[in-house]
DNA sequence: CTACATTGGGTTATCGTTAACCCAAGAATG
DNA sequence: CATTCTTGGGTTAACGATAACCCAATGTAG
């Protein structure tokens, strides 16, 4: 559906003009702070202005050729901590520098991130960040390319389609966690995640994971759901159904934290003892884990610093020092007490 | 800064119609879907604009008087699971409609607010989703006045400044806390919160909280920062400061569930017993708090009714169907497990 | 055979702003 | 006094799409 809004009885430049007693173009040079137009009529200009509440219409400036201030920022969704961080971070970045933000959610969905990427360069923006981890449509990409609109690209560093990619190695992050996991000398060890089939970065980290555990003789047991939410309640679900069939497990490791938190509290539940009888795992140290109890080990890395970097690529594109790739290193990271 | 974006060769409907052998016109109407178009040349104008992937150009095609399809939606931040669970809801009815989301924070800060409500406005939206709560400065009331633009407001129904109005009363919230620690016979209560200048809806809820206290001659310790996060490492700071300072305390009631998982937390580390000699009490059923296993008491309401209902009142604008002030109830809930 | 409707388009003006250029009046310079 | 520069603006023509209207060619009824 669209809506009709043109009954608005807008201010133009023409309307303050008309009140301060000079033309259209006088009062766009004043707004802008271009031309050689005196302190007085500088003035007059301003209030006529204010008194007006006149806004730039960006349609009519843009269409004319004016340089875009206007950034989007598409991430798969607000509701998980990692990406709300990353875009926290961009923000901070981009409004000092006159930049505004426009943010929409994909939900890792490739239609919906066409949609969204259409919707976004309608309004010729000065560039966008995307984020990856999707099967990415060819429309998409063909789109993006024949628009020549600027992308940095963020959380995926494998796939080259763009200017600038910005995020971690995510198998590396999954071979780390199998490591941390083989030091501890788990025999039997399983994965917990849900929606897997559309978010491909963690899909890496799943068979890093899984490869790197194999090539040291230890079998990984998954335990997968589709239609489950990636949240406490998800992970309490697929836990329980993990630990009904295989009993002696020996360490879980959980798609993110807040699943990991489920699989805490079912193993409480059960009168399971973690660490000593089971090591969780989650990855994204996300805040939540903070009050957390029992020991918890989860993979961390600077989403800041991914947010920030890809603010300044977006600047870089146009000052001329390119930034190519840059790849945040996860580390290993320890929680909670074991009393 | 601005970025200038006009080396861009763009695609226009003239290129589309060239391709296709018709003139411009035809094409706008063929990608509109309206005119009287026979299938055949539909078809080879389609195929046109996707070989060239075309993208209507929004600045052009609203300046021109077209119905825009673009809704501005507001929030304090991302980061909070309360925005991000209403926005969701929002995405979920807006979408199917064929409005596109823009997002944009305002972190609580009425200057930000202020360029938010701006920028939106600049591209000339269908309608405004709001979030209320702060103290929005005149002008920019002004401008959405000027504008005529469609307004919903989300999370506050006290402030009547918009069409319509969506939101539980906060008042009501904080005296049912209240209510509940004056129904356990406590006699000595803190509360622990952050950013409350800013933040009028928490200023509500702790107000009505301490008043309703009061009036059963039961006192209200505040322990509220301005500095510090609404995150669990807040709440751990403040409770630890609120315990030093009055030991005797019997219940706290947090700004919101993570402040209140880092007061579980202190009190664990203290050896004081939750809920036995402490009450704990967040607000927001968030998801951490399903997994936590001591006992927490918080207040819930349905975020996804308040998204759900701002995007059909968004729809209500324009269908006639005047939808004017939602009120959403909060109720107590209790989280965990005692043992 | 004429009058009139329908089909399948095309033409023109306009939205509000900006880039690029123009121009008149006074000041400065030779 | 004639020339050139500076100041303080204004004029014109885009930008790309759409609304509103127009107009041929064909069909169809009387």
């Amino acid at each position: 559906m669209t809506i009709n809004n043109k009954t608005n009885q807008k201010v133009t430049l023409s309307d303050v003009g008309k009140l301060a007693g000079v033309s259209a173009m006088t009062v766009s040079k004043v707004l802008r702070g271009t031309g050689r137009i005196p302190e007085e009529t500088r003035k007059r200009v301003q209030a006529a202005a204010n008194e007006l509440g006149y806004v730039t219409n960006q349609l009519a400036s843009l269409l004319a050729g004016a340089s875009s201030n206007m950034v989007g920022v598409l991430i798969p969704t607000a509701r998980d901590v990692v990406y709300s961080d990353i875009l926290s971070a961009i923000n901070a970045e981009l409004r000092p520098a006159g930049l505004r933000t426009f943010i929409g959610e994909s939900y890792f969905d490739p239609a919906v991130d066409y949609e969204q990427v259409s919707s976004f360069l309608s309004i010729r923006p000065a560039a966008l960040i995307l984020h990856g981890g999707i099967e990415r449509k060819a429309e998409t990409i063909k789109l993006l390319k024949k628009q020549a609109c600027p992308v940095v690209q963020i959380w995926d560093v494998e796939n080259t389609d763009f200017n600038i990619n910005i995020g971690p190695s995510h198998a590396d992050a999954g071979k780390l966690m199998a490591e941390h996991f083989l030091s501890l000398g788990l025999k039997k060890v399983g994965y917990v995640g849900a929606e897997l089939e559309l978010d491909i970065c963690a899909a890496q980290r799943a068979n890093a994971f899984e490869d790197a555990l194999k090539a040291q003789g230890v079998d990984l047991i998954r335990c997968v759901a589709e239609d489950l939410p990636r949240q406490a309640e998800g992970g309490e679900v697929l836990t329980r159904r993990l630990l009904d069939h295989y009993p002696d497990i020996q360490g879980i490791h959980y798609l993110n934290d807040a699943m990991a938190l489920g699989g805490m509290r079912v193993s409480y539940e059960r009168g399971i003892s973690v660490p000593d009888s089971l090591k969780i795992a989650g990855f994204n140290a996300t805040s939540n884990v903070h009050s957390v109890r029992t020991k918890l080990t989860t993979i961390n890395m600077s989403y800041l610093d991914i947010g920030t970097k890809a603010a300044k690529g977006v600047v870089s594109l146009y000052t001329g020092e390119s930034v190519d790739r840059v790849q945040i290193e996860p580390i290993v990271l320890e929680r909670g007490n074991t009393t």
